[in-house]
DNA sequence: CTGAAAGCGCTTACAG
DNA sequence: CTGAAAGCGCTTACAG
């Protein structure tokens, strides 16, 4: 059971190792090795079963062939998405993926940064949470291949994917206003990051265009805050907003917690009050009509930022030059049920 | 930005190679190096941030220290909790994962075998699959430490966790009688694995000692087969079975089908039709109330799993010889809605 | 108590 | 066209 190693097929081949080496790495013809002997080679490592010993080539060349994946939790349905896509995209590259997580720690994007570069990957796709832009920089300045997911430093220069999100909110909240809601509340989270930010201006302006208030509608969650404590927040925030009809949730994570709260306080959806989330999870197909999602096209961005990527390794085709790209999101009402119009 | 080595820690510090990989590896005394050089060097090492490179450690120790986790799919809930758990525990011991999944492909299994065997990963942890046997036999042959989850293999011996599946169905089936239910469905998906047999027999089993009859009350899914057709088959069964009251399914995954087949049919839980499932995933909190879970303990089984590894790996501080442990499951009902008694 | 040397399995200039 | 040799960064007998 012994792994057989390049020295055993030259040896069987009767060839010195550099000439396994060359063949085996499809240099045969650059280094005008015969394509009889390339091919006897050829035979030999297959029939031997050979496989080169990838920590062996890692050490050698000072590539692993491994990508870095950061995401903000493994266990969510748009994260797994991505991770799914990345890793096969990946594939066709000849990269595998090793994924890390932040887990909603604020403060885990360090060590992850630090331990990936210890194993040595090749290159880095990370969702970015806020304090991570020194680690980023540092990335940058050793010349290591970035790319960033789903948001963005606006002061730093690395190329990012994600999608349009003052679109998303706004397509969202058109439908809303054009089932006839007027008194909208928005829950979002006290994350310091462009697409949060994004998301509240889209909401804020249309309200604003359409002559409404916002005044008390808008709620903001901390990041770290435990689980049952969001959801005793939001609840109280719908209990306590006199004449609310509908609410807006800035992010997936939020409107699972929105979801409980509804249950909690026994309201029926959409009749009692109107729900629209951002970031579609897929569990939304399951639950009864009266909900909205504005869906991020997890593939695509996932797609996009792989291409980036190997742009910067050098293996790309294309998108020279370009930095930032967004994605348009889509809109997807659940069930059958539209929006009720609310009669008072 | 150069990374420093070894070699550069000794030559900083004034000694040899050998003195510092002996010192920063905790062989100090045992090598008998005087407390003062080796403090010396562990200074030097941590000014000037010297991290081992774990590349250039495993190919000369043959250890990766990297275990492989291999799991039907990353995205459940499940086994999104059990390998964060993993994770963690892996940890302690100075381990790292990487994460693979047979995304419910029956075939997939041989090949990531493979791969992480080329990886060289320390030792395995995996949610068989039917298909599977063969491998796993060569990996004991292999003298590889190897651990099975959630399932495993009657005629192979190897250690192996898993909820004790006979009595959550039987538990749940209790409380399903208890409730004044007596027509009840099984759905379960055509895999020949002994969990699913546990479970079915639980339910054979408790029909039986209640003189209920099971006929035409069994469906069984294929496990390939696509999303859609399954829900339009578990429709069809509970549409086409006569004062059926409530349906137990083996699988989370089949309850997903079953919840969206249950909707489709406008039907309300539990007024209409009382549901149970097998595997609690993390979701069913967020669903109306009237569905009852059978919950597998995640937590427990990853741990317990881990430290049999570990136990192989010579790390571990216990539970010798054991090779088959079972964990009892708990029963969940969700919300404040007990099944209501049927009243025809 | 400490150092010189071999070797893990590869790749790649370099020399023929 | 092909081989001998160095070296990636470590660990570990072996010799002092």
């Amino acid at each position: 059971m012994k792994r057989v190693s390049l020295k055993d097929i030259a040896r069987i081949a009767g060839v010195s190792p550099s000439t396994v080496s060359f063949v085996l790495n499809g240099k045969a013809k650059q280094m005008r090795i015969s394509e009889t002997l390339a091919s006897k080679i050829m035979e030999v490592a297959k029939k031997e079963g050979y496989h080169p010993n990838p920590v062996a080539v890692s050490l050698r060349t000072g590539k692993s062939q491994i990508l870095g994946l950061i995401v903000e939790t493994i266990s969510g349905n748009f994260f797994a998405s991505l991770s799914r896509i990345i890793e096969e995209e990946a594939a066709r590259f000849g990269y595998k993926i090793v994924y890390t997580s932040t887990e909603n720690k604020l403060q885990k994007g360090k060590e992850l940064i630090g331990m990936l570069a210890q194993r040595q990957v090749d290159g880095y796709i990370i969702t970015p949470t806020p304090g991570m832009e020194q680690d980023i920089n540092e990335l940058i300045a050793d010349n290591k291949p970035v790319v960033l997911m789903d948001s963005y430093f606006p002061g730093i220069d690395v190329p990012h994917v994600l999608v349009n999100n003052y679109e998303g909110v706004k397509k969202g909240m058109a439908h809303l206003i054009e089932k006839g809601y007027r008194r909208i509340g928005f829950v979002t989270v006290d994350l310091n990051l462009v697409q949060m930010e994004e998301r509240l201006k889209a909401y804020n302006d249309t309200m604003h265009q359409e002559g409404l208030t916002t005044e008390n509608l808008v709620l903001s969650l901390k990041y770290e805050e435990d689980k049952e404590k969001g959801i005793q927040q939001v609840t109280d925030f719908i209990k306590n907003t006199p004449e609310l009809e509908a609410v807006f949730f800035a992010t997936n994570y939020l409107g699972l917690l929105g979801l409980e709260g509804i249950h909690r306080l026994g309201l029926k959806l959409p009749d009692d009050l109107a729900m629209i989330c951002f970031d579609d999870h897929d569990v939304f197909r399951l639950y009864p009509p009266g909900i909205t999602c504005i869906q991020q096209p997890a593939e695509e961005i996932a797609r996009t930022a792989l291409e980036l990527l190997m742009e910067q390794l050098g293996k790309g085709n294309g998108i020279p030059g370009e930095t930032k790209i967004e994605i348009s999101p889509g809109l997807v009402v659940r069930g059958t049920t539209e929006f009720v119009q609310k009669v008072k």
